[in-house]
RNA sequence: GCGGACGUGGCGAAACUGGUAGACGCACGAGACUUAAAAUCUUGCACUUUCGGGUAUGCGGGUUCGACUCCCGCCGUCCGCACCA
C-alpha cells in the first residue's frame, strides 16, 4: 500500500484559492461572537520579504488560526508601512518615483506573504502612503493641534548640511552624516511636536498594568521615560553679570546640599551665552563644547571640561557661603534646568571635575555604622545609603528625611515672592518631534500666513496630497523645491501664504494602523468608533524587540491622543505583547576573507567536528559566527527559494520548532530538511490510516489497552497543544505533535500485519490522525486541509472548530512515583491515582527495592507529594 | 558606568508554582530493505564504572526532606541606556 508523496507545490495553492473562495479569512464586523484582534508588526515594503518575517507572521498565525478555531470572531489584517527614506534613495539611485517603488515592492511582498498561506483578511490591507490613509492622520494631527497636543518650537537637530536635511540620531555616525559623509551641524530648527511629555506621568504609571507584556519592553520604556523626582532650587548670585540674579539648578539630591563645592551650567545656558558675549574666552570653549557634544561615542573618553564664569553663586541654606560658577560640558541644557550644584562627594561626574580642578570635596553621607571623621572620598564618590554628616541641622538623619527636611525649608523661604525650592518631577522623555524634511512621508497639513500666522488646513481641503512632479535632482526636501505646490492662498484671510513643507515622521504612520484595520473602509473619518471599540485592544501584538521603545510608546501616546480628540475609547493599544527573536545563520568566509554565500558551501561532517569547503572550487571555507541574517554578510536565506523547494508549511514548521520563539533561531539546511521530511511522514501515516479505516469507525464498546494508549496520547498531545498555544510556546507544541506522531507510527506499525483491523484500534487510529491534523493545522495549514479531506473529514480544517480533549483520558487509574532515599532516585513504586498519602506511605514501606536500599536503616519520615514523588529520610 | 537577560549532551532545546534532569528534534553510530543509492524502518547515543553504583544543569557557597528552579558571591555571553544631576 504504498502512499503517493505529498507535492507541497500542487497542495498549496489549491487550498489558498479554496479559502480565498470562501472566503474563510474575512472578518465582518457585525460579528456577534467574542472577537480576537492579532496583529503582527506590518512591514516596511522595502522590495523582498525575510525569514524573519515568515518567522514573525507564521507565529501570528498559529494564534489567530488557533483562536478561530475556538469560536473567536479574529481579526488578522495585514499591510504596509509604505512611507520612508528608503523610496527617495531608490528615486535618486534608480531613477524611479517613490510610489512606483513603493507599490510595485508591495505587490512582490503580498505575492509572497501569500505564498505563506496565512489565514489574513487582504480585505483590510491599507498602505500607509495611499491618501486614503493619510488624510485621516492629517485630519487627526489638526484635532491633536486644537487640543493643544501639538507643539511648534524650536529645538536642535542634527543638520547635514550637503543633503539639506535633519538626521534622526542613528543616522549620525561619528558626527557625519551616514549618507553625505559631511560633519553634522547642530541647529536649531522650528518644528512640530507632539506633547508625548504630558502623559510622561501617565505613560510611565500606566505600565504597571500591561502585564501581558515582556518585563525587559516595560523596563525598556520605564527607563526611556526616566522618571525622578526631585528639587528646583534657586540659587541667587553675587554679582549681575550675566543680566540675571539667580541660577535655578534640579537636583534629585538635596540632601547633599552641604556638601555641594561649586555651581555649573550647561554651555548653551543663557548664564554661559550671557557671560560668553564679553568673553572671548569662554566663547572659544562653549565652541569646542558643541563639536563634541553629538558624537556619542565620544561622550565616554570626553574628559569633564569646565570654564569658571568668575560669578558666584549663594548657598541657599547659608547666605555667608558662595560657590564658583562653571559653564561645564557634561551639563545638559535639555535636561532639568540645564543647571547643577556640584556634590563631589557623591556623584562621580562632580567628583571628576573637582579633582580637576582643585576645588575639593565633603562628603555628607557615611554608610550606618561608620565613623564620620574617618570617612574621606578621593577617587570615588559614594553613592549608597547611609546617614548625613556635615550637615548642620541634617546631620544624623537619612537621606530620605534630609530629603524632606531640604524641601520643606526651601519651600516655605521666598525670594521676590516665589519659593526658593520647589518639589519637582522630571522626565528624561522629550516631545516627540515629528518635523521631517522629506518628500515622501503625509504633509503636515498647515499654511503659513505672514498676516494669520500659521493656519490649520480646513477638512474640505483634505487631504493635503503629495505632488507627483517632484525631481530628487537637488539635495534638500522636493516639496520645498516644487515650482507652485506650496504656494496656496491663506483659508483665512485669502491672502498668498504658503505650506508648510515638512512631511511627519514615519512613526507617525504606525501609531494608529492598528485603529485604522478595525475600519480600514471609512471615509468620512478615521475610525469608527464601533469597531474601534469592538476590536481594540490587539489581543495579541508580535514584532520584533527592535520597536520596544520607540514605536510602542508612541502608540501608546497616539491611543490616549486619540480618546482625547474621540477618535477611539481606550489608553493601551496593545493588550498582549510578544517579541520574538531573530532568524540567525552560520557565516562563511574565503581564504581571501570574502563573505561566501551559504549555497556555495558544502559542509563535511567527522565526528563533531565540521568543516567547510567551496561548492566549486574545493577551496577551504572558515566557518564563522552564527550572526542575523544580513546581505553584507551574505548569510541570507531567501523565503522564496525555501517555499519554492520545499513549500510554505515546512518553512513555517521548521520556524516554529526548536527554539523558543523569544529567542533567535538558528536556520540550518539539515533543520530544513528534518522539517520536510516530518511533513511527508505526518502525510503518509494518515494516507495510510485514511486507507486502511476507509475514513470510517465508530466508536465500539471495547476498547482494548492498545487503542486505550493511543487514544490517551491523542487526548494529552490535544491537550497540551492547546495549553502551548495560549502561551505561545510553539517550540513545545511541535514537541508534542512529534510525540503523539511517534505514538501513530507505533499503533500503526503493531497493526500492520493484521489484514483486517481490530475495532477499537482503527478507532483510536482515525481518532489520532484527526486529532494530529488538527494540531497542526494551525503550524501547517495546507498540509492539514490535504490530511482532513483525505480522512473523510467534513468541510475544511481551517473552519473547524478546536477539538475538546476527553478528561478521562488525561488521566491514569494507577501512576508509578519515583521514591528518593534523602532526595536521591533509589526505587519506583506503583500506586492507584487516587491514593492518599497514607496509602502512598505503606506501599513504600512494604516496597522491597526501598527496604533494599534502605540498608537496615530506620526511616526518620516520608515526604509524599500526591502525584508526583515521595521521598524517604533516614 | 547603570540596568536587564541568559549560561543544561556534539547541536537546538524540555523540565508548569522547588519534586524522576536531558522530553522532542538535529547530527552521528549500528542494523534492516536495496545490485546500489536516496527514501523509509529498527536501534543506540550526558560522562564514568570494578555493572552495585558514582558524577553531572558556568564556578564557589547557602536555604531545603529535595535546587536547572530560591538566596549570596564570582566568571562568561548577549541586549538596552549612556555625562539625565
Amino acid at each position: 500500500m504504498a502512499v503517493e508523496r505529498y507535492n507541497p507545490k500542487e497542495s498549496e495553492p489549491k487550498w489558498r484559492t479554496v479559502w480565498e473562495e470562501r472566503k474563510l479569512f474575512e472578518t465582518r464586523n457585525d460579528d456577534t461572537r467574542p472577537s480576537y484582534y492579532v496583529l503582527e508588526m506590518f512591514p516596511y515594503p522595502s522590495g523582498r520579504i525575510h525569514m524573519g518575517h515568515v518567522r514573525n507572521y507564521a507565529m501570528g498565525d498559529v494564534v489567530a488560526r488557533y483562536k478561530r478555531a475556538k469560536g473567536f470572531s479574529v481579526l488578522h489584517p495585514m499591510g504596509w508601512d509604505a512611507f520612508g527614506l528608503p523610496a527617495e534613495n531608490a528615486a535618486k539611485q534608480k531613477n524611479v518615483h517613490p510610489r512606483e517603488w513603493t507599490y510595485a515592492n508591495i505587490a512582490t511582498m503580498r505575492g509572497q506573504l501569500k505564498s505563506m498561506g496565512l489565514s489574513l483578511d487582504w480585505s483590510r490591507e491599507l498602505a500607509t502612503c495611499d491618501p486614503s490613509y493619510y488624510r485621516h492622520q492629517q485630519k487627526m494631527f489638526l484635532d491633536f493641534l486644537k487640543a493643544g497636543l501639538v507643539d511648534r518650537k524650536t529645538a536642535k537637530v542634527n543638520w547635514d548640511p550637503v543633503d539639506e536635511t535633519v538626521l534622526a540620531n542613528e543616522q549620525v555616525i561619528d558626527g557625519r552624516g551616514w549618507r553625505s559623509g559631511a560633519l553634522v551641524e547642530i541647529r536649531e530648527l522650528t518644528q512640530w511636536f507632539f506633547k508625548i511629555t504630558e502623559y510622561g506621568q501617565e505613560l510611565n504609571d500606566a505600565l504597571d498594568g500591561l502585564t501581558r507584556w515582556p518585563d525587559k519592553v516595560r523596563l525598556m520604556q520605564k527607563n526611556w521615560i526616566g522618571r525622578s523626582e526631585g528639587l528646583l532650587v534657586r540659587f541667587a548670585l553675587e554679582s549681575n553679570a550675566a543680566k540675571q540674579d539667580e541660577v535655578e539648578v534640579y537636583t534629585t539630591r538635596p540632601d547633599t546640599l552641604f556638601g555641594a563645592r561649586f555651581v555649573a551650567v550647561a554651555p548653551d545656558h543663557p548664564i554661559a551665552k550671557a557671560i560668553a558675549a564679553n568673553n572671548p574666552e569662554l566663547q572659544a570653549f562653549i565652541e569646542e563644547c558643541k563639536r563634541t557634544g553629538t558624537a556619542q561615542e565620544n561622550i565616554d573618553k570626553a574628559e569633564k571640561l569646565g570654564f569658571d564664569t568668575g560669578l558666584r553663586a549663594v548657598h541657599p541654606l547659608d547666605p555667608n557661603w558662595t560657590l564658583p560658577v562653571y559653564v561645564a560640558n557634561f551639563i545638559l541644557m535639555e535636561y532639568g534646568t540645564g543647571a547643577i550644584f556640584g556634590c563631589p562627594a557623591h556623584d562621580q561626574r562632580d567628583l571628576d571635575f573637582v579633582n580637576k580642578y582643585g576645588l575639593g570635596n565633603t562628603p555628607v553621607v557615611a554608610p550606618e555604622g561608620t565613623d564620620p571623621a574617618g570617612f574621606v572620598i578621593t577617587d570615588t564618590a559614594y553613592d549608597g545609603d547611609g546617614r548625613m554628616i556635615n550637615s548642620r541641622f541634617l546631620d544624623g538623619m537619612t537621606i530620605a528625611e534630609a530629603k524632606e527636611e531640604v524641601a520643606r525649608r526651601l519651600e516655605s523661604e521666598t525670594r521676590g515672592n516665589r519659593p526658593v525650592g520647589q518639589r519637582k518631577v522630571n522626565f528624561r522623555l522629550r516631545d516627540w518631534g515629528v518635523s521631517r524634511q522629506r518628500y515622501w512621508g503625509c504633509p503636515i497639513p498647515v499654511i503659513h500666513c505672514s498676516d494669520c500666522g500659521t493656519i490649520p488646513v480646513p477638512d474640505a481641503d483634505l487631504p493635503v496630497e503629495l505632488p507627483d512632479d517632484v525631481s530628487f535632482d537637488k539635495p534638500g526636501n522636493p516639496l520645498d523645491h516644487h515650482p507652485s505646490w506650496k504656494y496656496v492662498d491663506c483659508p483665512q484671510c485669502g491672502k498668498p501664504a504658503r505650506r508648510e513643507t515638512d512631511t511627519m515622521d514615519t512613526f507617525v504612520d504606525s501609531s494608529w494602523y492598528f485603529a485604522r484595520f478595525t475600519d480600514p473602509w471609512r471615509t468620512e473619518s478615521p475610525t469608527d468608533r464601533k469597531a474601534v471599540d469592538r476590536f481594540l485592544p490587539v489581543d495579541q501584538y508580535i514584532g520584533g524587540v527592535e520597536h520596544a521603545i520607540l514605536h510602542l510608546l508612541y502608540s501608546r501616546f497616539f491611543t490616549r491622543a486619540m480618546k482625547k480628540t474621540g477618535h477611539a475609547g481606550l489608553d493601551e493599544p496593545f493588550a498582549g505583547l510578544f517579541t520574538q527573536g531573530m532568524v540567525v545563520h552560520e557565516t562563511y568566509r574565503g581564504a581571501d576573507g570574502g563573505w561566501v554565500e551559504p549555497g556555495d558551501v558544502r559542509i563535511e561532517v567527522s565526528g563533531n567536528e565540521r568543516k567547510g569547503f567551496h561548492v566549486e572550487t574545493g577551496a577551504p571555507i572558515e566557518i564563522g559566527a552564527i550572526e542575523k541574517m544580513s546581505k553584507s554578510k551574505k548569510n541570507v536565506v531567501d523565503p522564496d527559494d525555501i517555499i519554492a523547494s520545499y513549500g510554505a508549511d515546512t518553512a513555517r514548521w521548521f520556524m516554529l520548532s526548536d527554539s523558543p520563539p523569544d529567542r533567535d533561531v538558528i536556520w540550518t539546511d539539515e533543520g530544513v530538511q528534518g522539517a520536510a521530511r516530518f511533513v511527508q511522514r505526518l502525510w503518509r501515516l494518515v494516507a495510510e490510516i485514511a486507507e486502511r479505516t476507509g475514513g470510517k469507525a465508530g466508536k465500539p464498546a471495547e476498547i482494548g489497552e492498545a487503542a486505550l494508549a493511543l487514544r490517551k496520547a491523542s487526548h494529552r498531545a490535544l491537550d497540551a497543544v492547546g495549553a502551548d498555544i495560549e502561551r505561545l510556546g510553539f517550540n513545545r507544541c511541535v514537541a508534542h505533535v512529534y510525540t503523539l506522531t511517534n505514538a501513530i507510527g507505533k499503533a500503526l506499525d503493531a497493526a500492520a500485519e493484521k489484514p483486517e483491523l481490530d475495532a477499537d484500534i482503527a478507532f483510536a487510529l482515525l481518532e489520532a490522525a484527526a486529532i494530529v491534523t488538527q494540531l497542526v493545522a494551525p503550524m501547517m495549514p495546507h498540509l492539514a486541509e490535504e490530511c482532513w479531506q483525505a480522512l473523510g473529514q467534513a468541510g475544511l480544517v481551517g473552519e473547524a472548530s478546536w477539538p475538546q480533549a476527553e478528561a478521562s483520558l488525561l488521566k491514569d487509574d494507577s501512576i508509578t512515583l519515583p521514591v528518593q532515599l534523602n532526595g536521591k532516585k533509589r526505587a519506583e513504586v506503583t500506586v492507584p491515582a487516587d491514593a492518599d498519602t497514607m496509602a502512598v506511605e505503606a506501599v513504600v514501606r512494604a516496597s522491597e527495592a526501598v527496604q533494599r536500599a534502605l540498608e537496615g536503616r530506620a526511616i526518620r519520615k516520608i515526604i509524599v507529594v500526591p502525584g508526583r514523588i515521595v521521598n524517604v529520610v533516614v
